[in-house]
DNA sequence: CTGTGTACATACCGACCGGTCGGTATGTCA
DNA sequence: TGACATACCGACCGGTCGGTATGTACACAG
């Protein structure tokens, strides 16, 4: 069970979380992540050392979680594609807010310096782009992808996820089947015509 | 010739376009501004209605220069991917900061609100996506990319690019050709094996 | 019932920010 | 040379922010 220090740490990250997603580091103040979560400001100290803390533990968390996610995605067997397929539906199902958090790290990283952006780019690299990284690497050495830098097509690929989160895309694709196929499509095959027959 | 006035400008510019490059549009202080332009704050706001103006101001020119240049060579004939290739390395071969610029907005977007906004969107979406757009579009007319949402394929050509701007790609390609050709590649025709033979 | 630590609330500080404003130095033209 | 405009300075204001010092209600141990 929770004691209540603890719920009340977990209700000011879900504030904070919210409030972060929606508006800039620099425009959400301390006094107002207290005041929607219905404590105050000295409330919020007592739990967290600083702004910067708040902040770096709401992504932390959300980084650990959605890793252990997409860790379980890609362990699955199956062809690169396969892999990836499910980890980016897994994604992509996710409820909105917590897609968007994946998001939040490049806009906000130029707010930090030193040793809390190093260790904010970590978490981020480590939950996402190095377990794409991990199964595009198996697909090189299996012959399913032609030799190329894999950390780079794993930016590639995640680049190209982030395109289908875009409110237009949702305009573009009727369900999350063609989105994916999308994705995975442009990702695999590029954008030229395909000459070859489908194999029915 | 430049009257005083412009001159001064055009220095606040230039300072406030390489600060604005290194920190968040919040962390850059008016007054950080006029210091490192060697004016007063009085003085920039004798030139500028607002910081935000001012941000635009500069934002826009660049769009503008940036805009005209894409232009230009995306209007040479050739395939679709000659005038993707020539766009795209017109913009690699720009000096750094002005490369840079064109990450700004996806990183400041969420700074600004209402017609400011849309104008920054629309300034970036101008100078840049649409070029690109209007040139898949035609790849698609003429049979040489498959049916796809053109605007889609161009918010994707546009993040391969930037993937191609981190650091660390200047680790894994020894120079601009290699780099080009990798973008290219990539959009073009993705990530399997291929197995044709090349085109001796 | 009393002591003691935890979990907050309240009040406040110092720094800083965007923006204003009165004044001044430097022209420019009549 | 005087009238006027432009360019710029520097002090200042209201407001906000992150952070702190201090008070207090309450759970629980003895």
């Amino acid at each position: 069970m929770m004691t209540r220090s603890e719920e009340t740490v977990e209700r000011i990250l879900a504030t904070a979380r919210r409030l972060f997603l929606e508006h800039n580091y620099a425009d959400v103040s301390v006094d107002r992540i207290a005041k929607a979560t219905e404590v105050t400001k000295g409330g919020i100290y007592h739990h967290f050392a600083s702004k910067e803390e708040l902040y770096l533990a709401m992504l932390h968390a959300d980084f650990a979680h959605l890793g252990a996610l997409f860790e379980e995605a890609a362990a699955a067997p199956g062809s690169c594609r396969e892999k990836l397929g499910r980890l980016t539906r897994a994604f992509l199902s996710l409820p909105p807010i917590e897609r968007r958090v994946m998001r939040l790290v490049r806009r906000d990283i130029n707010t930090f310096t030193g040793p809390a952006r190093a260790r904010l780019i970590q978490g981020y690299q480590r939950a996402l782009p190095e377990r794409v990284e991990a199964v595009l690497t198996e697909g090189i050495e299996h012959g399913e992808l032609q030799r190329s830098d894999p950390r780079l097509l794993a930016w590639s690929f995640v680049s190209l996820v982030e395109v289908a989160l875009t409110p237009y895309a949702d305009t573009v694709f009727e369900d999350l089947d063609h989105k994916l196929e999308f994705v995975l499509d442009q990702f695999f095959h590029g954008a030229v015509s395909r000459h070859e027959e489908p194999t029915t």
